[in-house]
DNA sequence: GGGCCTGATTGACGAAAATCAAGGATGGAT
DNA sequence: ATCCATCCTTGATTTTCGTCAATCAGGCCC
C-alpha cells in the first residue's frame, strides 16, 4: 500500500513527532510500511519481539493480556494512536497482543530506527519519554479504577466519559460489541447486560448500540466520577497523544523545547 | 540533613542517572533536599501538585491510590527506587498519595532541573524514557494480574515471586504488614487470611511474618507463573530501575550510549 | 422466506469476595 | 505484670460476580 503525503501529515500532526527535525522523521518513516488490515486480525502476540512501532491512522486495534486460557481486553485504541512504544523503547517482547476490531490502516515504523531517532534528536527522545508518561498515568487510571469500584460503578463512569469524549450529546453510539466493552471493564457480557438494566433506574436508556444518558446527574451521583481516575478530555479536533491527555486541563506550563 | 557522598553515590548508580554527564548530574542534585521521614509520613497526596522527583534511599515506601473513602495500594517501593516521575516529566498532579511504611531516607530532586536536564542532556533522556517505559510495563502486568487471577492465584504467585527476588531460600520474610500485602493484591486482610490458609494444602507454611515455601512445585502448578505477568528478576546486588527489571532476561541487545 | 450464525439478554445457580462481628496474639507503655 | 492498642485470624452472613443454559434479536446467505 502507498504511503502518501496526506498519511505522513497525519504521523507529523502526532505529538510525538511534532516536535522532532525533518530529518528525524525522514529517517524514522523512510523504511515504513503501511499496511491495511481486515477485522479480526492478529498484529503481535504477547511475547513475541517487537520489531515496530505501530501508529493506528484509521480503523479500531484492541490490545488484549491473556492467561490460563482467559482474555482480558487492556485497551481500545481509536485513531491516530500509536501503540507498544514501551516494548519498542526496551527493545523487548510485547506483553500484550494486539488485534484488530475493524478493518485498519496500520503504519509500522521500525524499531532499531525509532531508538536510533531517541539517540541523534534529543527532542524526539524527550517527546518519547512524555508520551511514555502519558501512558502510564492512563494505566494508573485504569488500575484505580479496576481495584476500587465495582462492576456498576466502572461502567456508569465508562458511559459518562464516553458522552463528553463524542461531544457531550446525550445520546452516543458504543464504539464497539458489548462484549469488548465487559471485557474493558473486567467483567462478563452477562453481567454488563445486567448492569446495564440496573442503569436504567438511573436514567441510562439503551437500544442496541445507541445509549442515552437522560439524567446526568442522577447517574453521577451514583458513578462520582474523580478527576484522579477518570480522564473526562473531549476529544479536540486534532491528533493527540497520551501526554496531552494527561496534561489536560493545564495546559503544558513549561513547554519542552 | 547533610547529603554525603554514599548517597551521592548510591543515586548515581542508579540506571536513570548512571549515563548522564557530570554536569547534568551536578544540576539535578545541585538543590536537592536529603530528609529523613518517621514511619506513616505522607509524603504527597494524590492530586497534588508534583515539585519533586522522589528517590527512596532507605526505607519502604507505599503508593495509593483512594476513591470513594476507600483506598488500594499500587505498589510497595524498596531503596533504591525513583517515583512519580511520570507526574515530573509532565509536570502535572500526582495520581497516587506516597507515604512511609518504614522510617525513611528520601533524596527530592527538583522538577524543573529534572525537566531542564531532559532539554540539555539527551542521554539523560533517553534514560527517563528508559525508566518510563519500564514502569509502564510494570503496570501492564499489574493489571494482567488484577484482571486475569483470582485471589488465591495473586497471593501464590507473590509469594513464588517473592521468594525469587529475596535469595531463592524456601523461607523468607514477608517485607511488610499483610494488610498491605492484601490492598496490593486487591483483596481485604479477610481474605488474604483465608487464602494464606488455603496455600496450607499447597505447602505453604505461615508463622507471623516468615513464610516457607515446602513443595514448590505443587505451589507453582497452582500458580501458573507466566513471564508475561510475574517478572521473577532476582535482585541484584546494586541499585536497579524499572527498565533494567523489564530488559531481563535479554540484557540491553541495543545499549544506548 | 427459511435457515443459520453471532451477539445480546435473561434466569437459575454456584463460587468468590466483601462485610460484620467476635476472638486471639503480639508488643509497647505504664 | 497488667493494660492497651494494633494486627491478625476465624466464623457467619450478605453481596457481588462468574458460570451454565436457554432464549431472543438481528444480519446474512442461500
Amino acid at each position: 500500500m502507498p504511503m502518501r503525503d496526506t498519511e505522513l501529515e497525519r504521523v507529523r500532526a502526532l505529538p510525538l513527532f511534532a516536535e522532532c527535525s525533518d530529518e528525524t522523521f525522514r529517517n524514522v518513516t523512510g523504511g515504513a510500511f503501511l499496511q491495511r488490515f481486515p477485522a479480526g486480525t492478529t498484529l503481535l502476540l504477547e511475547g513475541d519481539q517487537v520489531d515496530f512501532l505501530y501508529v493506528l491512522l484509521d480503523g479500531l486495534v484492541e490490545l488484549e493480556g491473556t492467561w490460563n486460557d482467559k482474555e482480558t481486553t487492556l485497551s481500545v485504541l481509536r485513531p491516530v494512536s500509536t501503540f507498544i512504544l514501551a516494548a519498542v523503547v526496551l527493545d523487548a517482547d510485547g506483553l500484550m497482543s494486539a488485534r484488530t476490531i475493524e478493518r485498519s490502516d496500520i503504519l509500522m515504523l521500525s524499531g532499531e530506527a525509532i531508538r536510533r531517532a531517541m539517540r541523534e534528536d534529543a527532542s524526539f527522545g524527550i517527546a518519547v519519554a512524555q508520551e511514555l508518561a502519558g501512558c502510564y498515568r492512563g494505566l494508573v487510571r485504569t488500575l484505580k479504577n479496576q481495584k476500587l469500584r465495582g462492576g456498576l460503578e466502572r461502567l456508569a463512569n465508562y458511559l459518562i466519559t464516553q458522552r463528553l469524549r463524542l461531544g457531550g450529546d446525550p445520546t452516543f453510539t458504543l464504539p464497539h460489541e458489548k462484549r469488548v466493552l465487559a471485557s474493558l471493564l473486567g467483567m462478563t457480557p452477562e453481567n454488563l447486560s445486567r448492569a446495564f438494566a440496573t442503569l436504567a433506574d438511573y436514567g441510562v436508556e439503551v437500544n442496541g448500540p445507541q445509549v442515552t444518558i437522560a439524567r446526568p446527574v442522577v447517574l453521577e451521583r451514583l458513578a462520582k466520577p474523580d478527576p484522579l481516575i477518570d480522564n473526562h478530555q473531549p476529544v479536540s479536533g486534532g491528533p493527540t497523544g497520551k501526554a496531552q491527555r494527561e496534561r489536560w486541563p493545564r495546559p503544558a506550563s513549561s513547554k519542552v523545547a
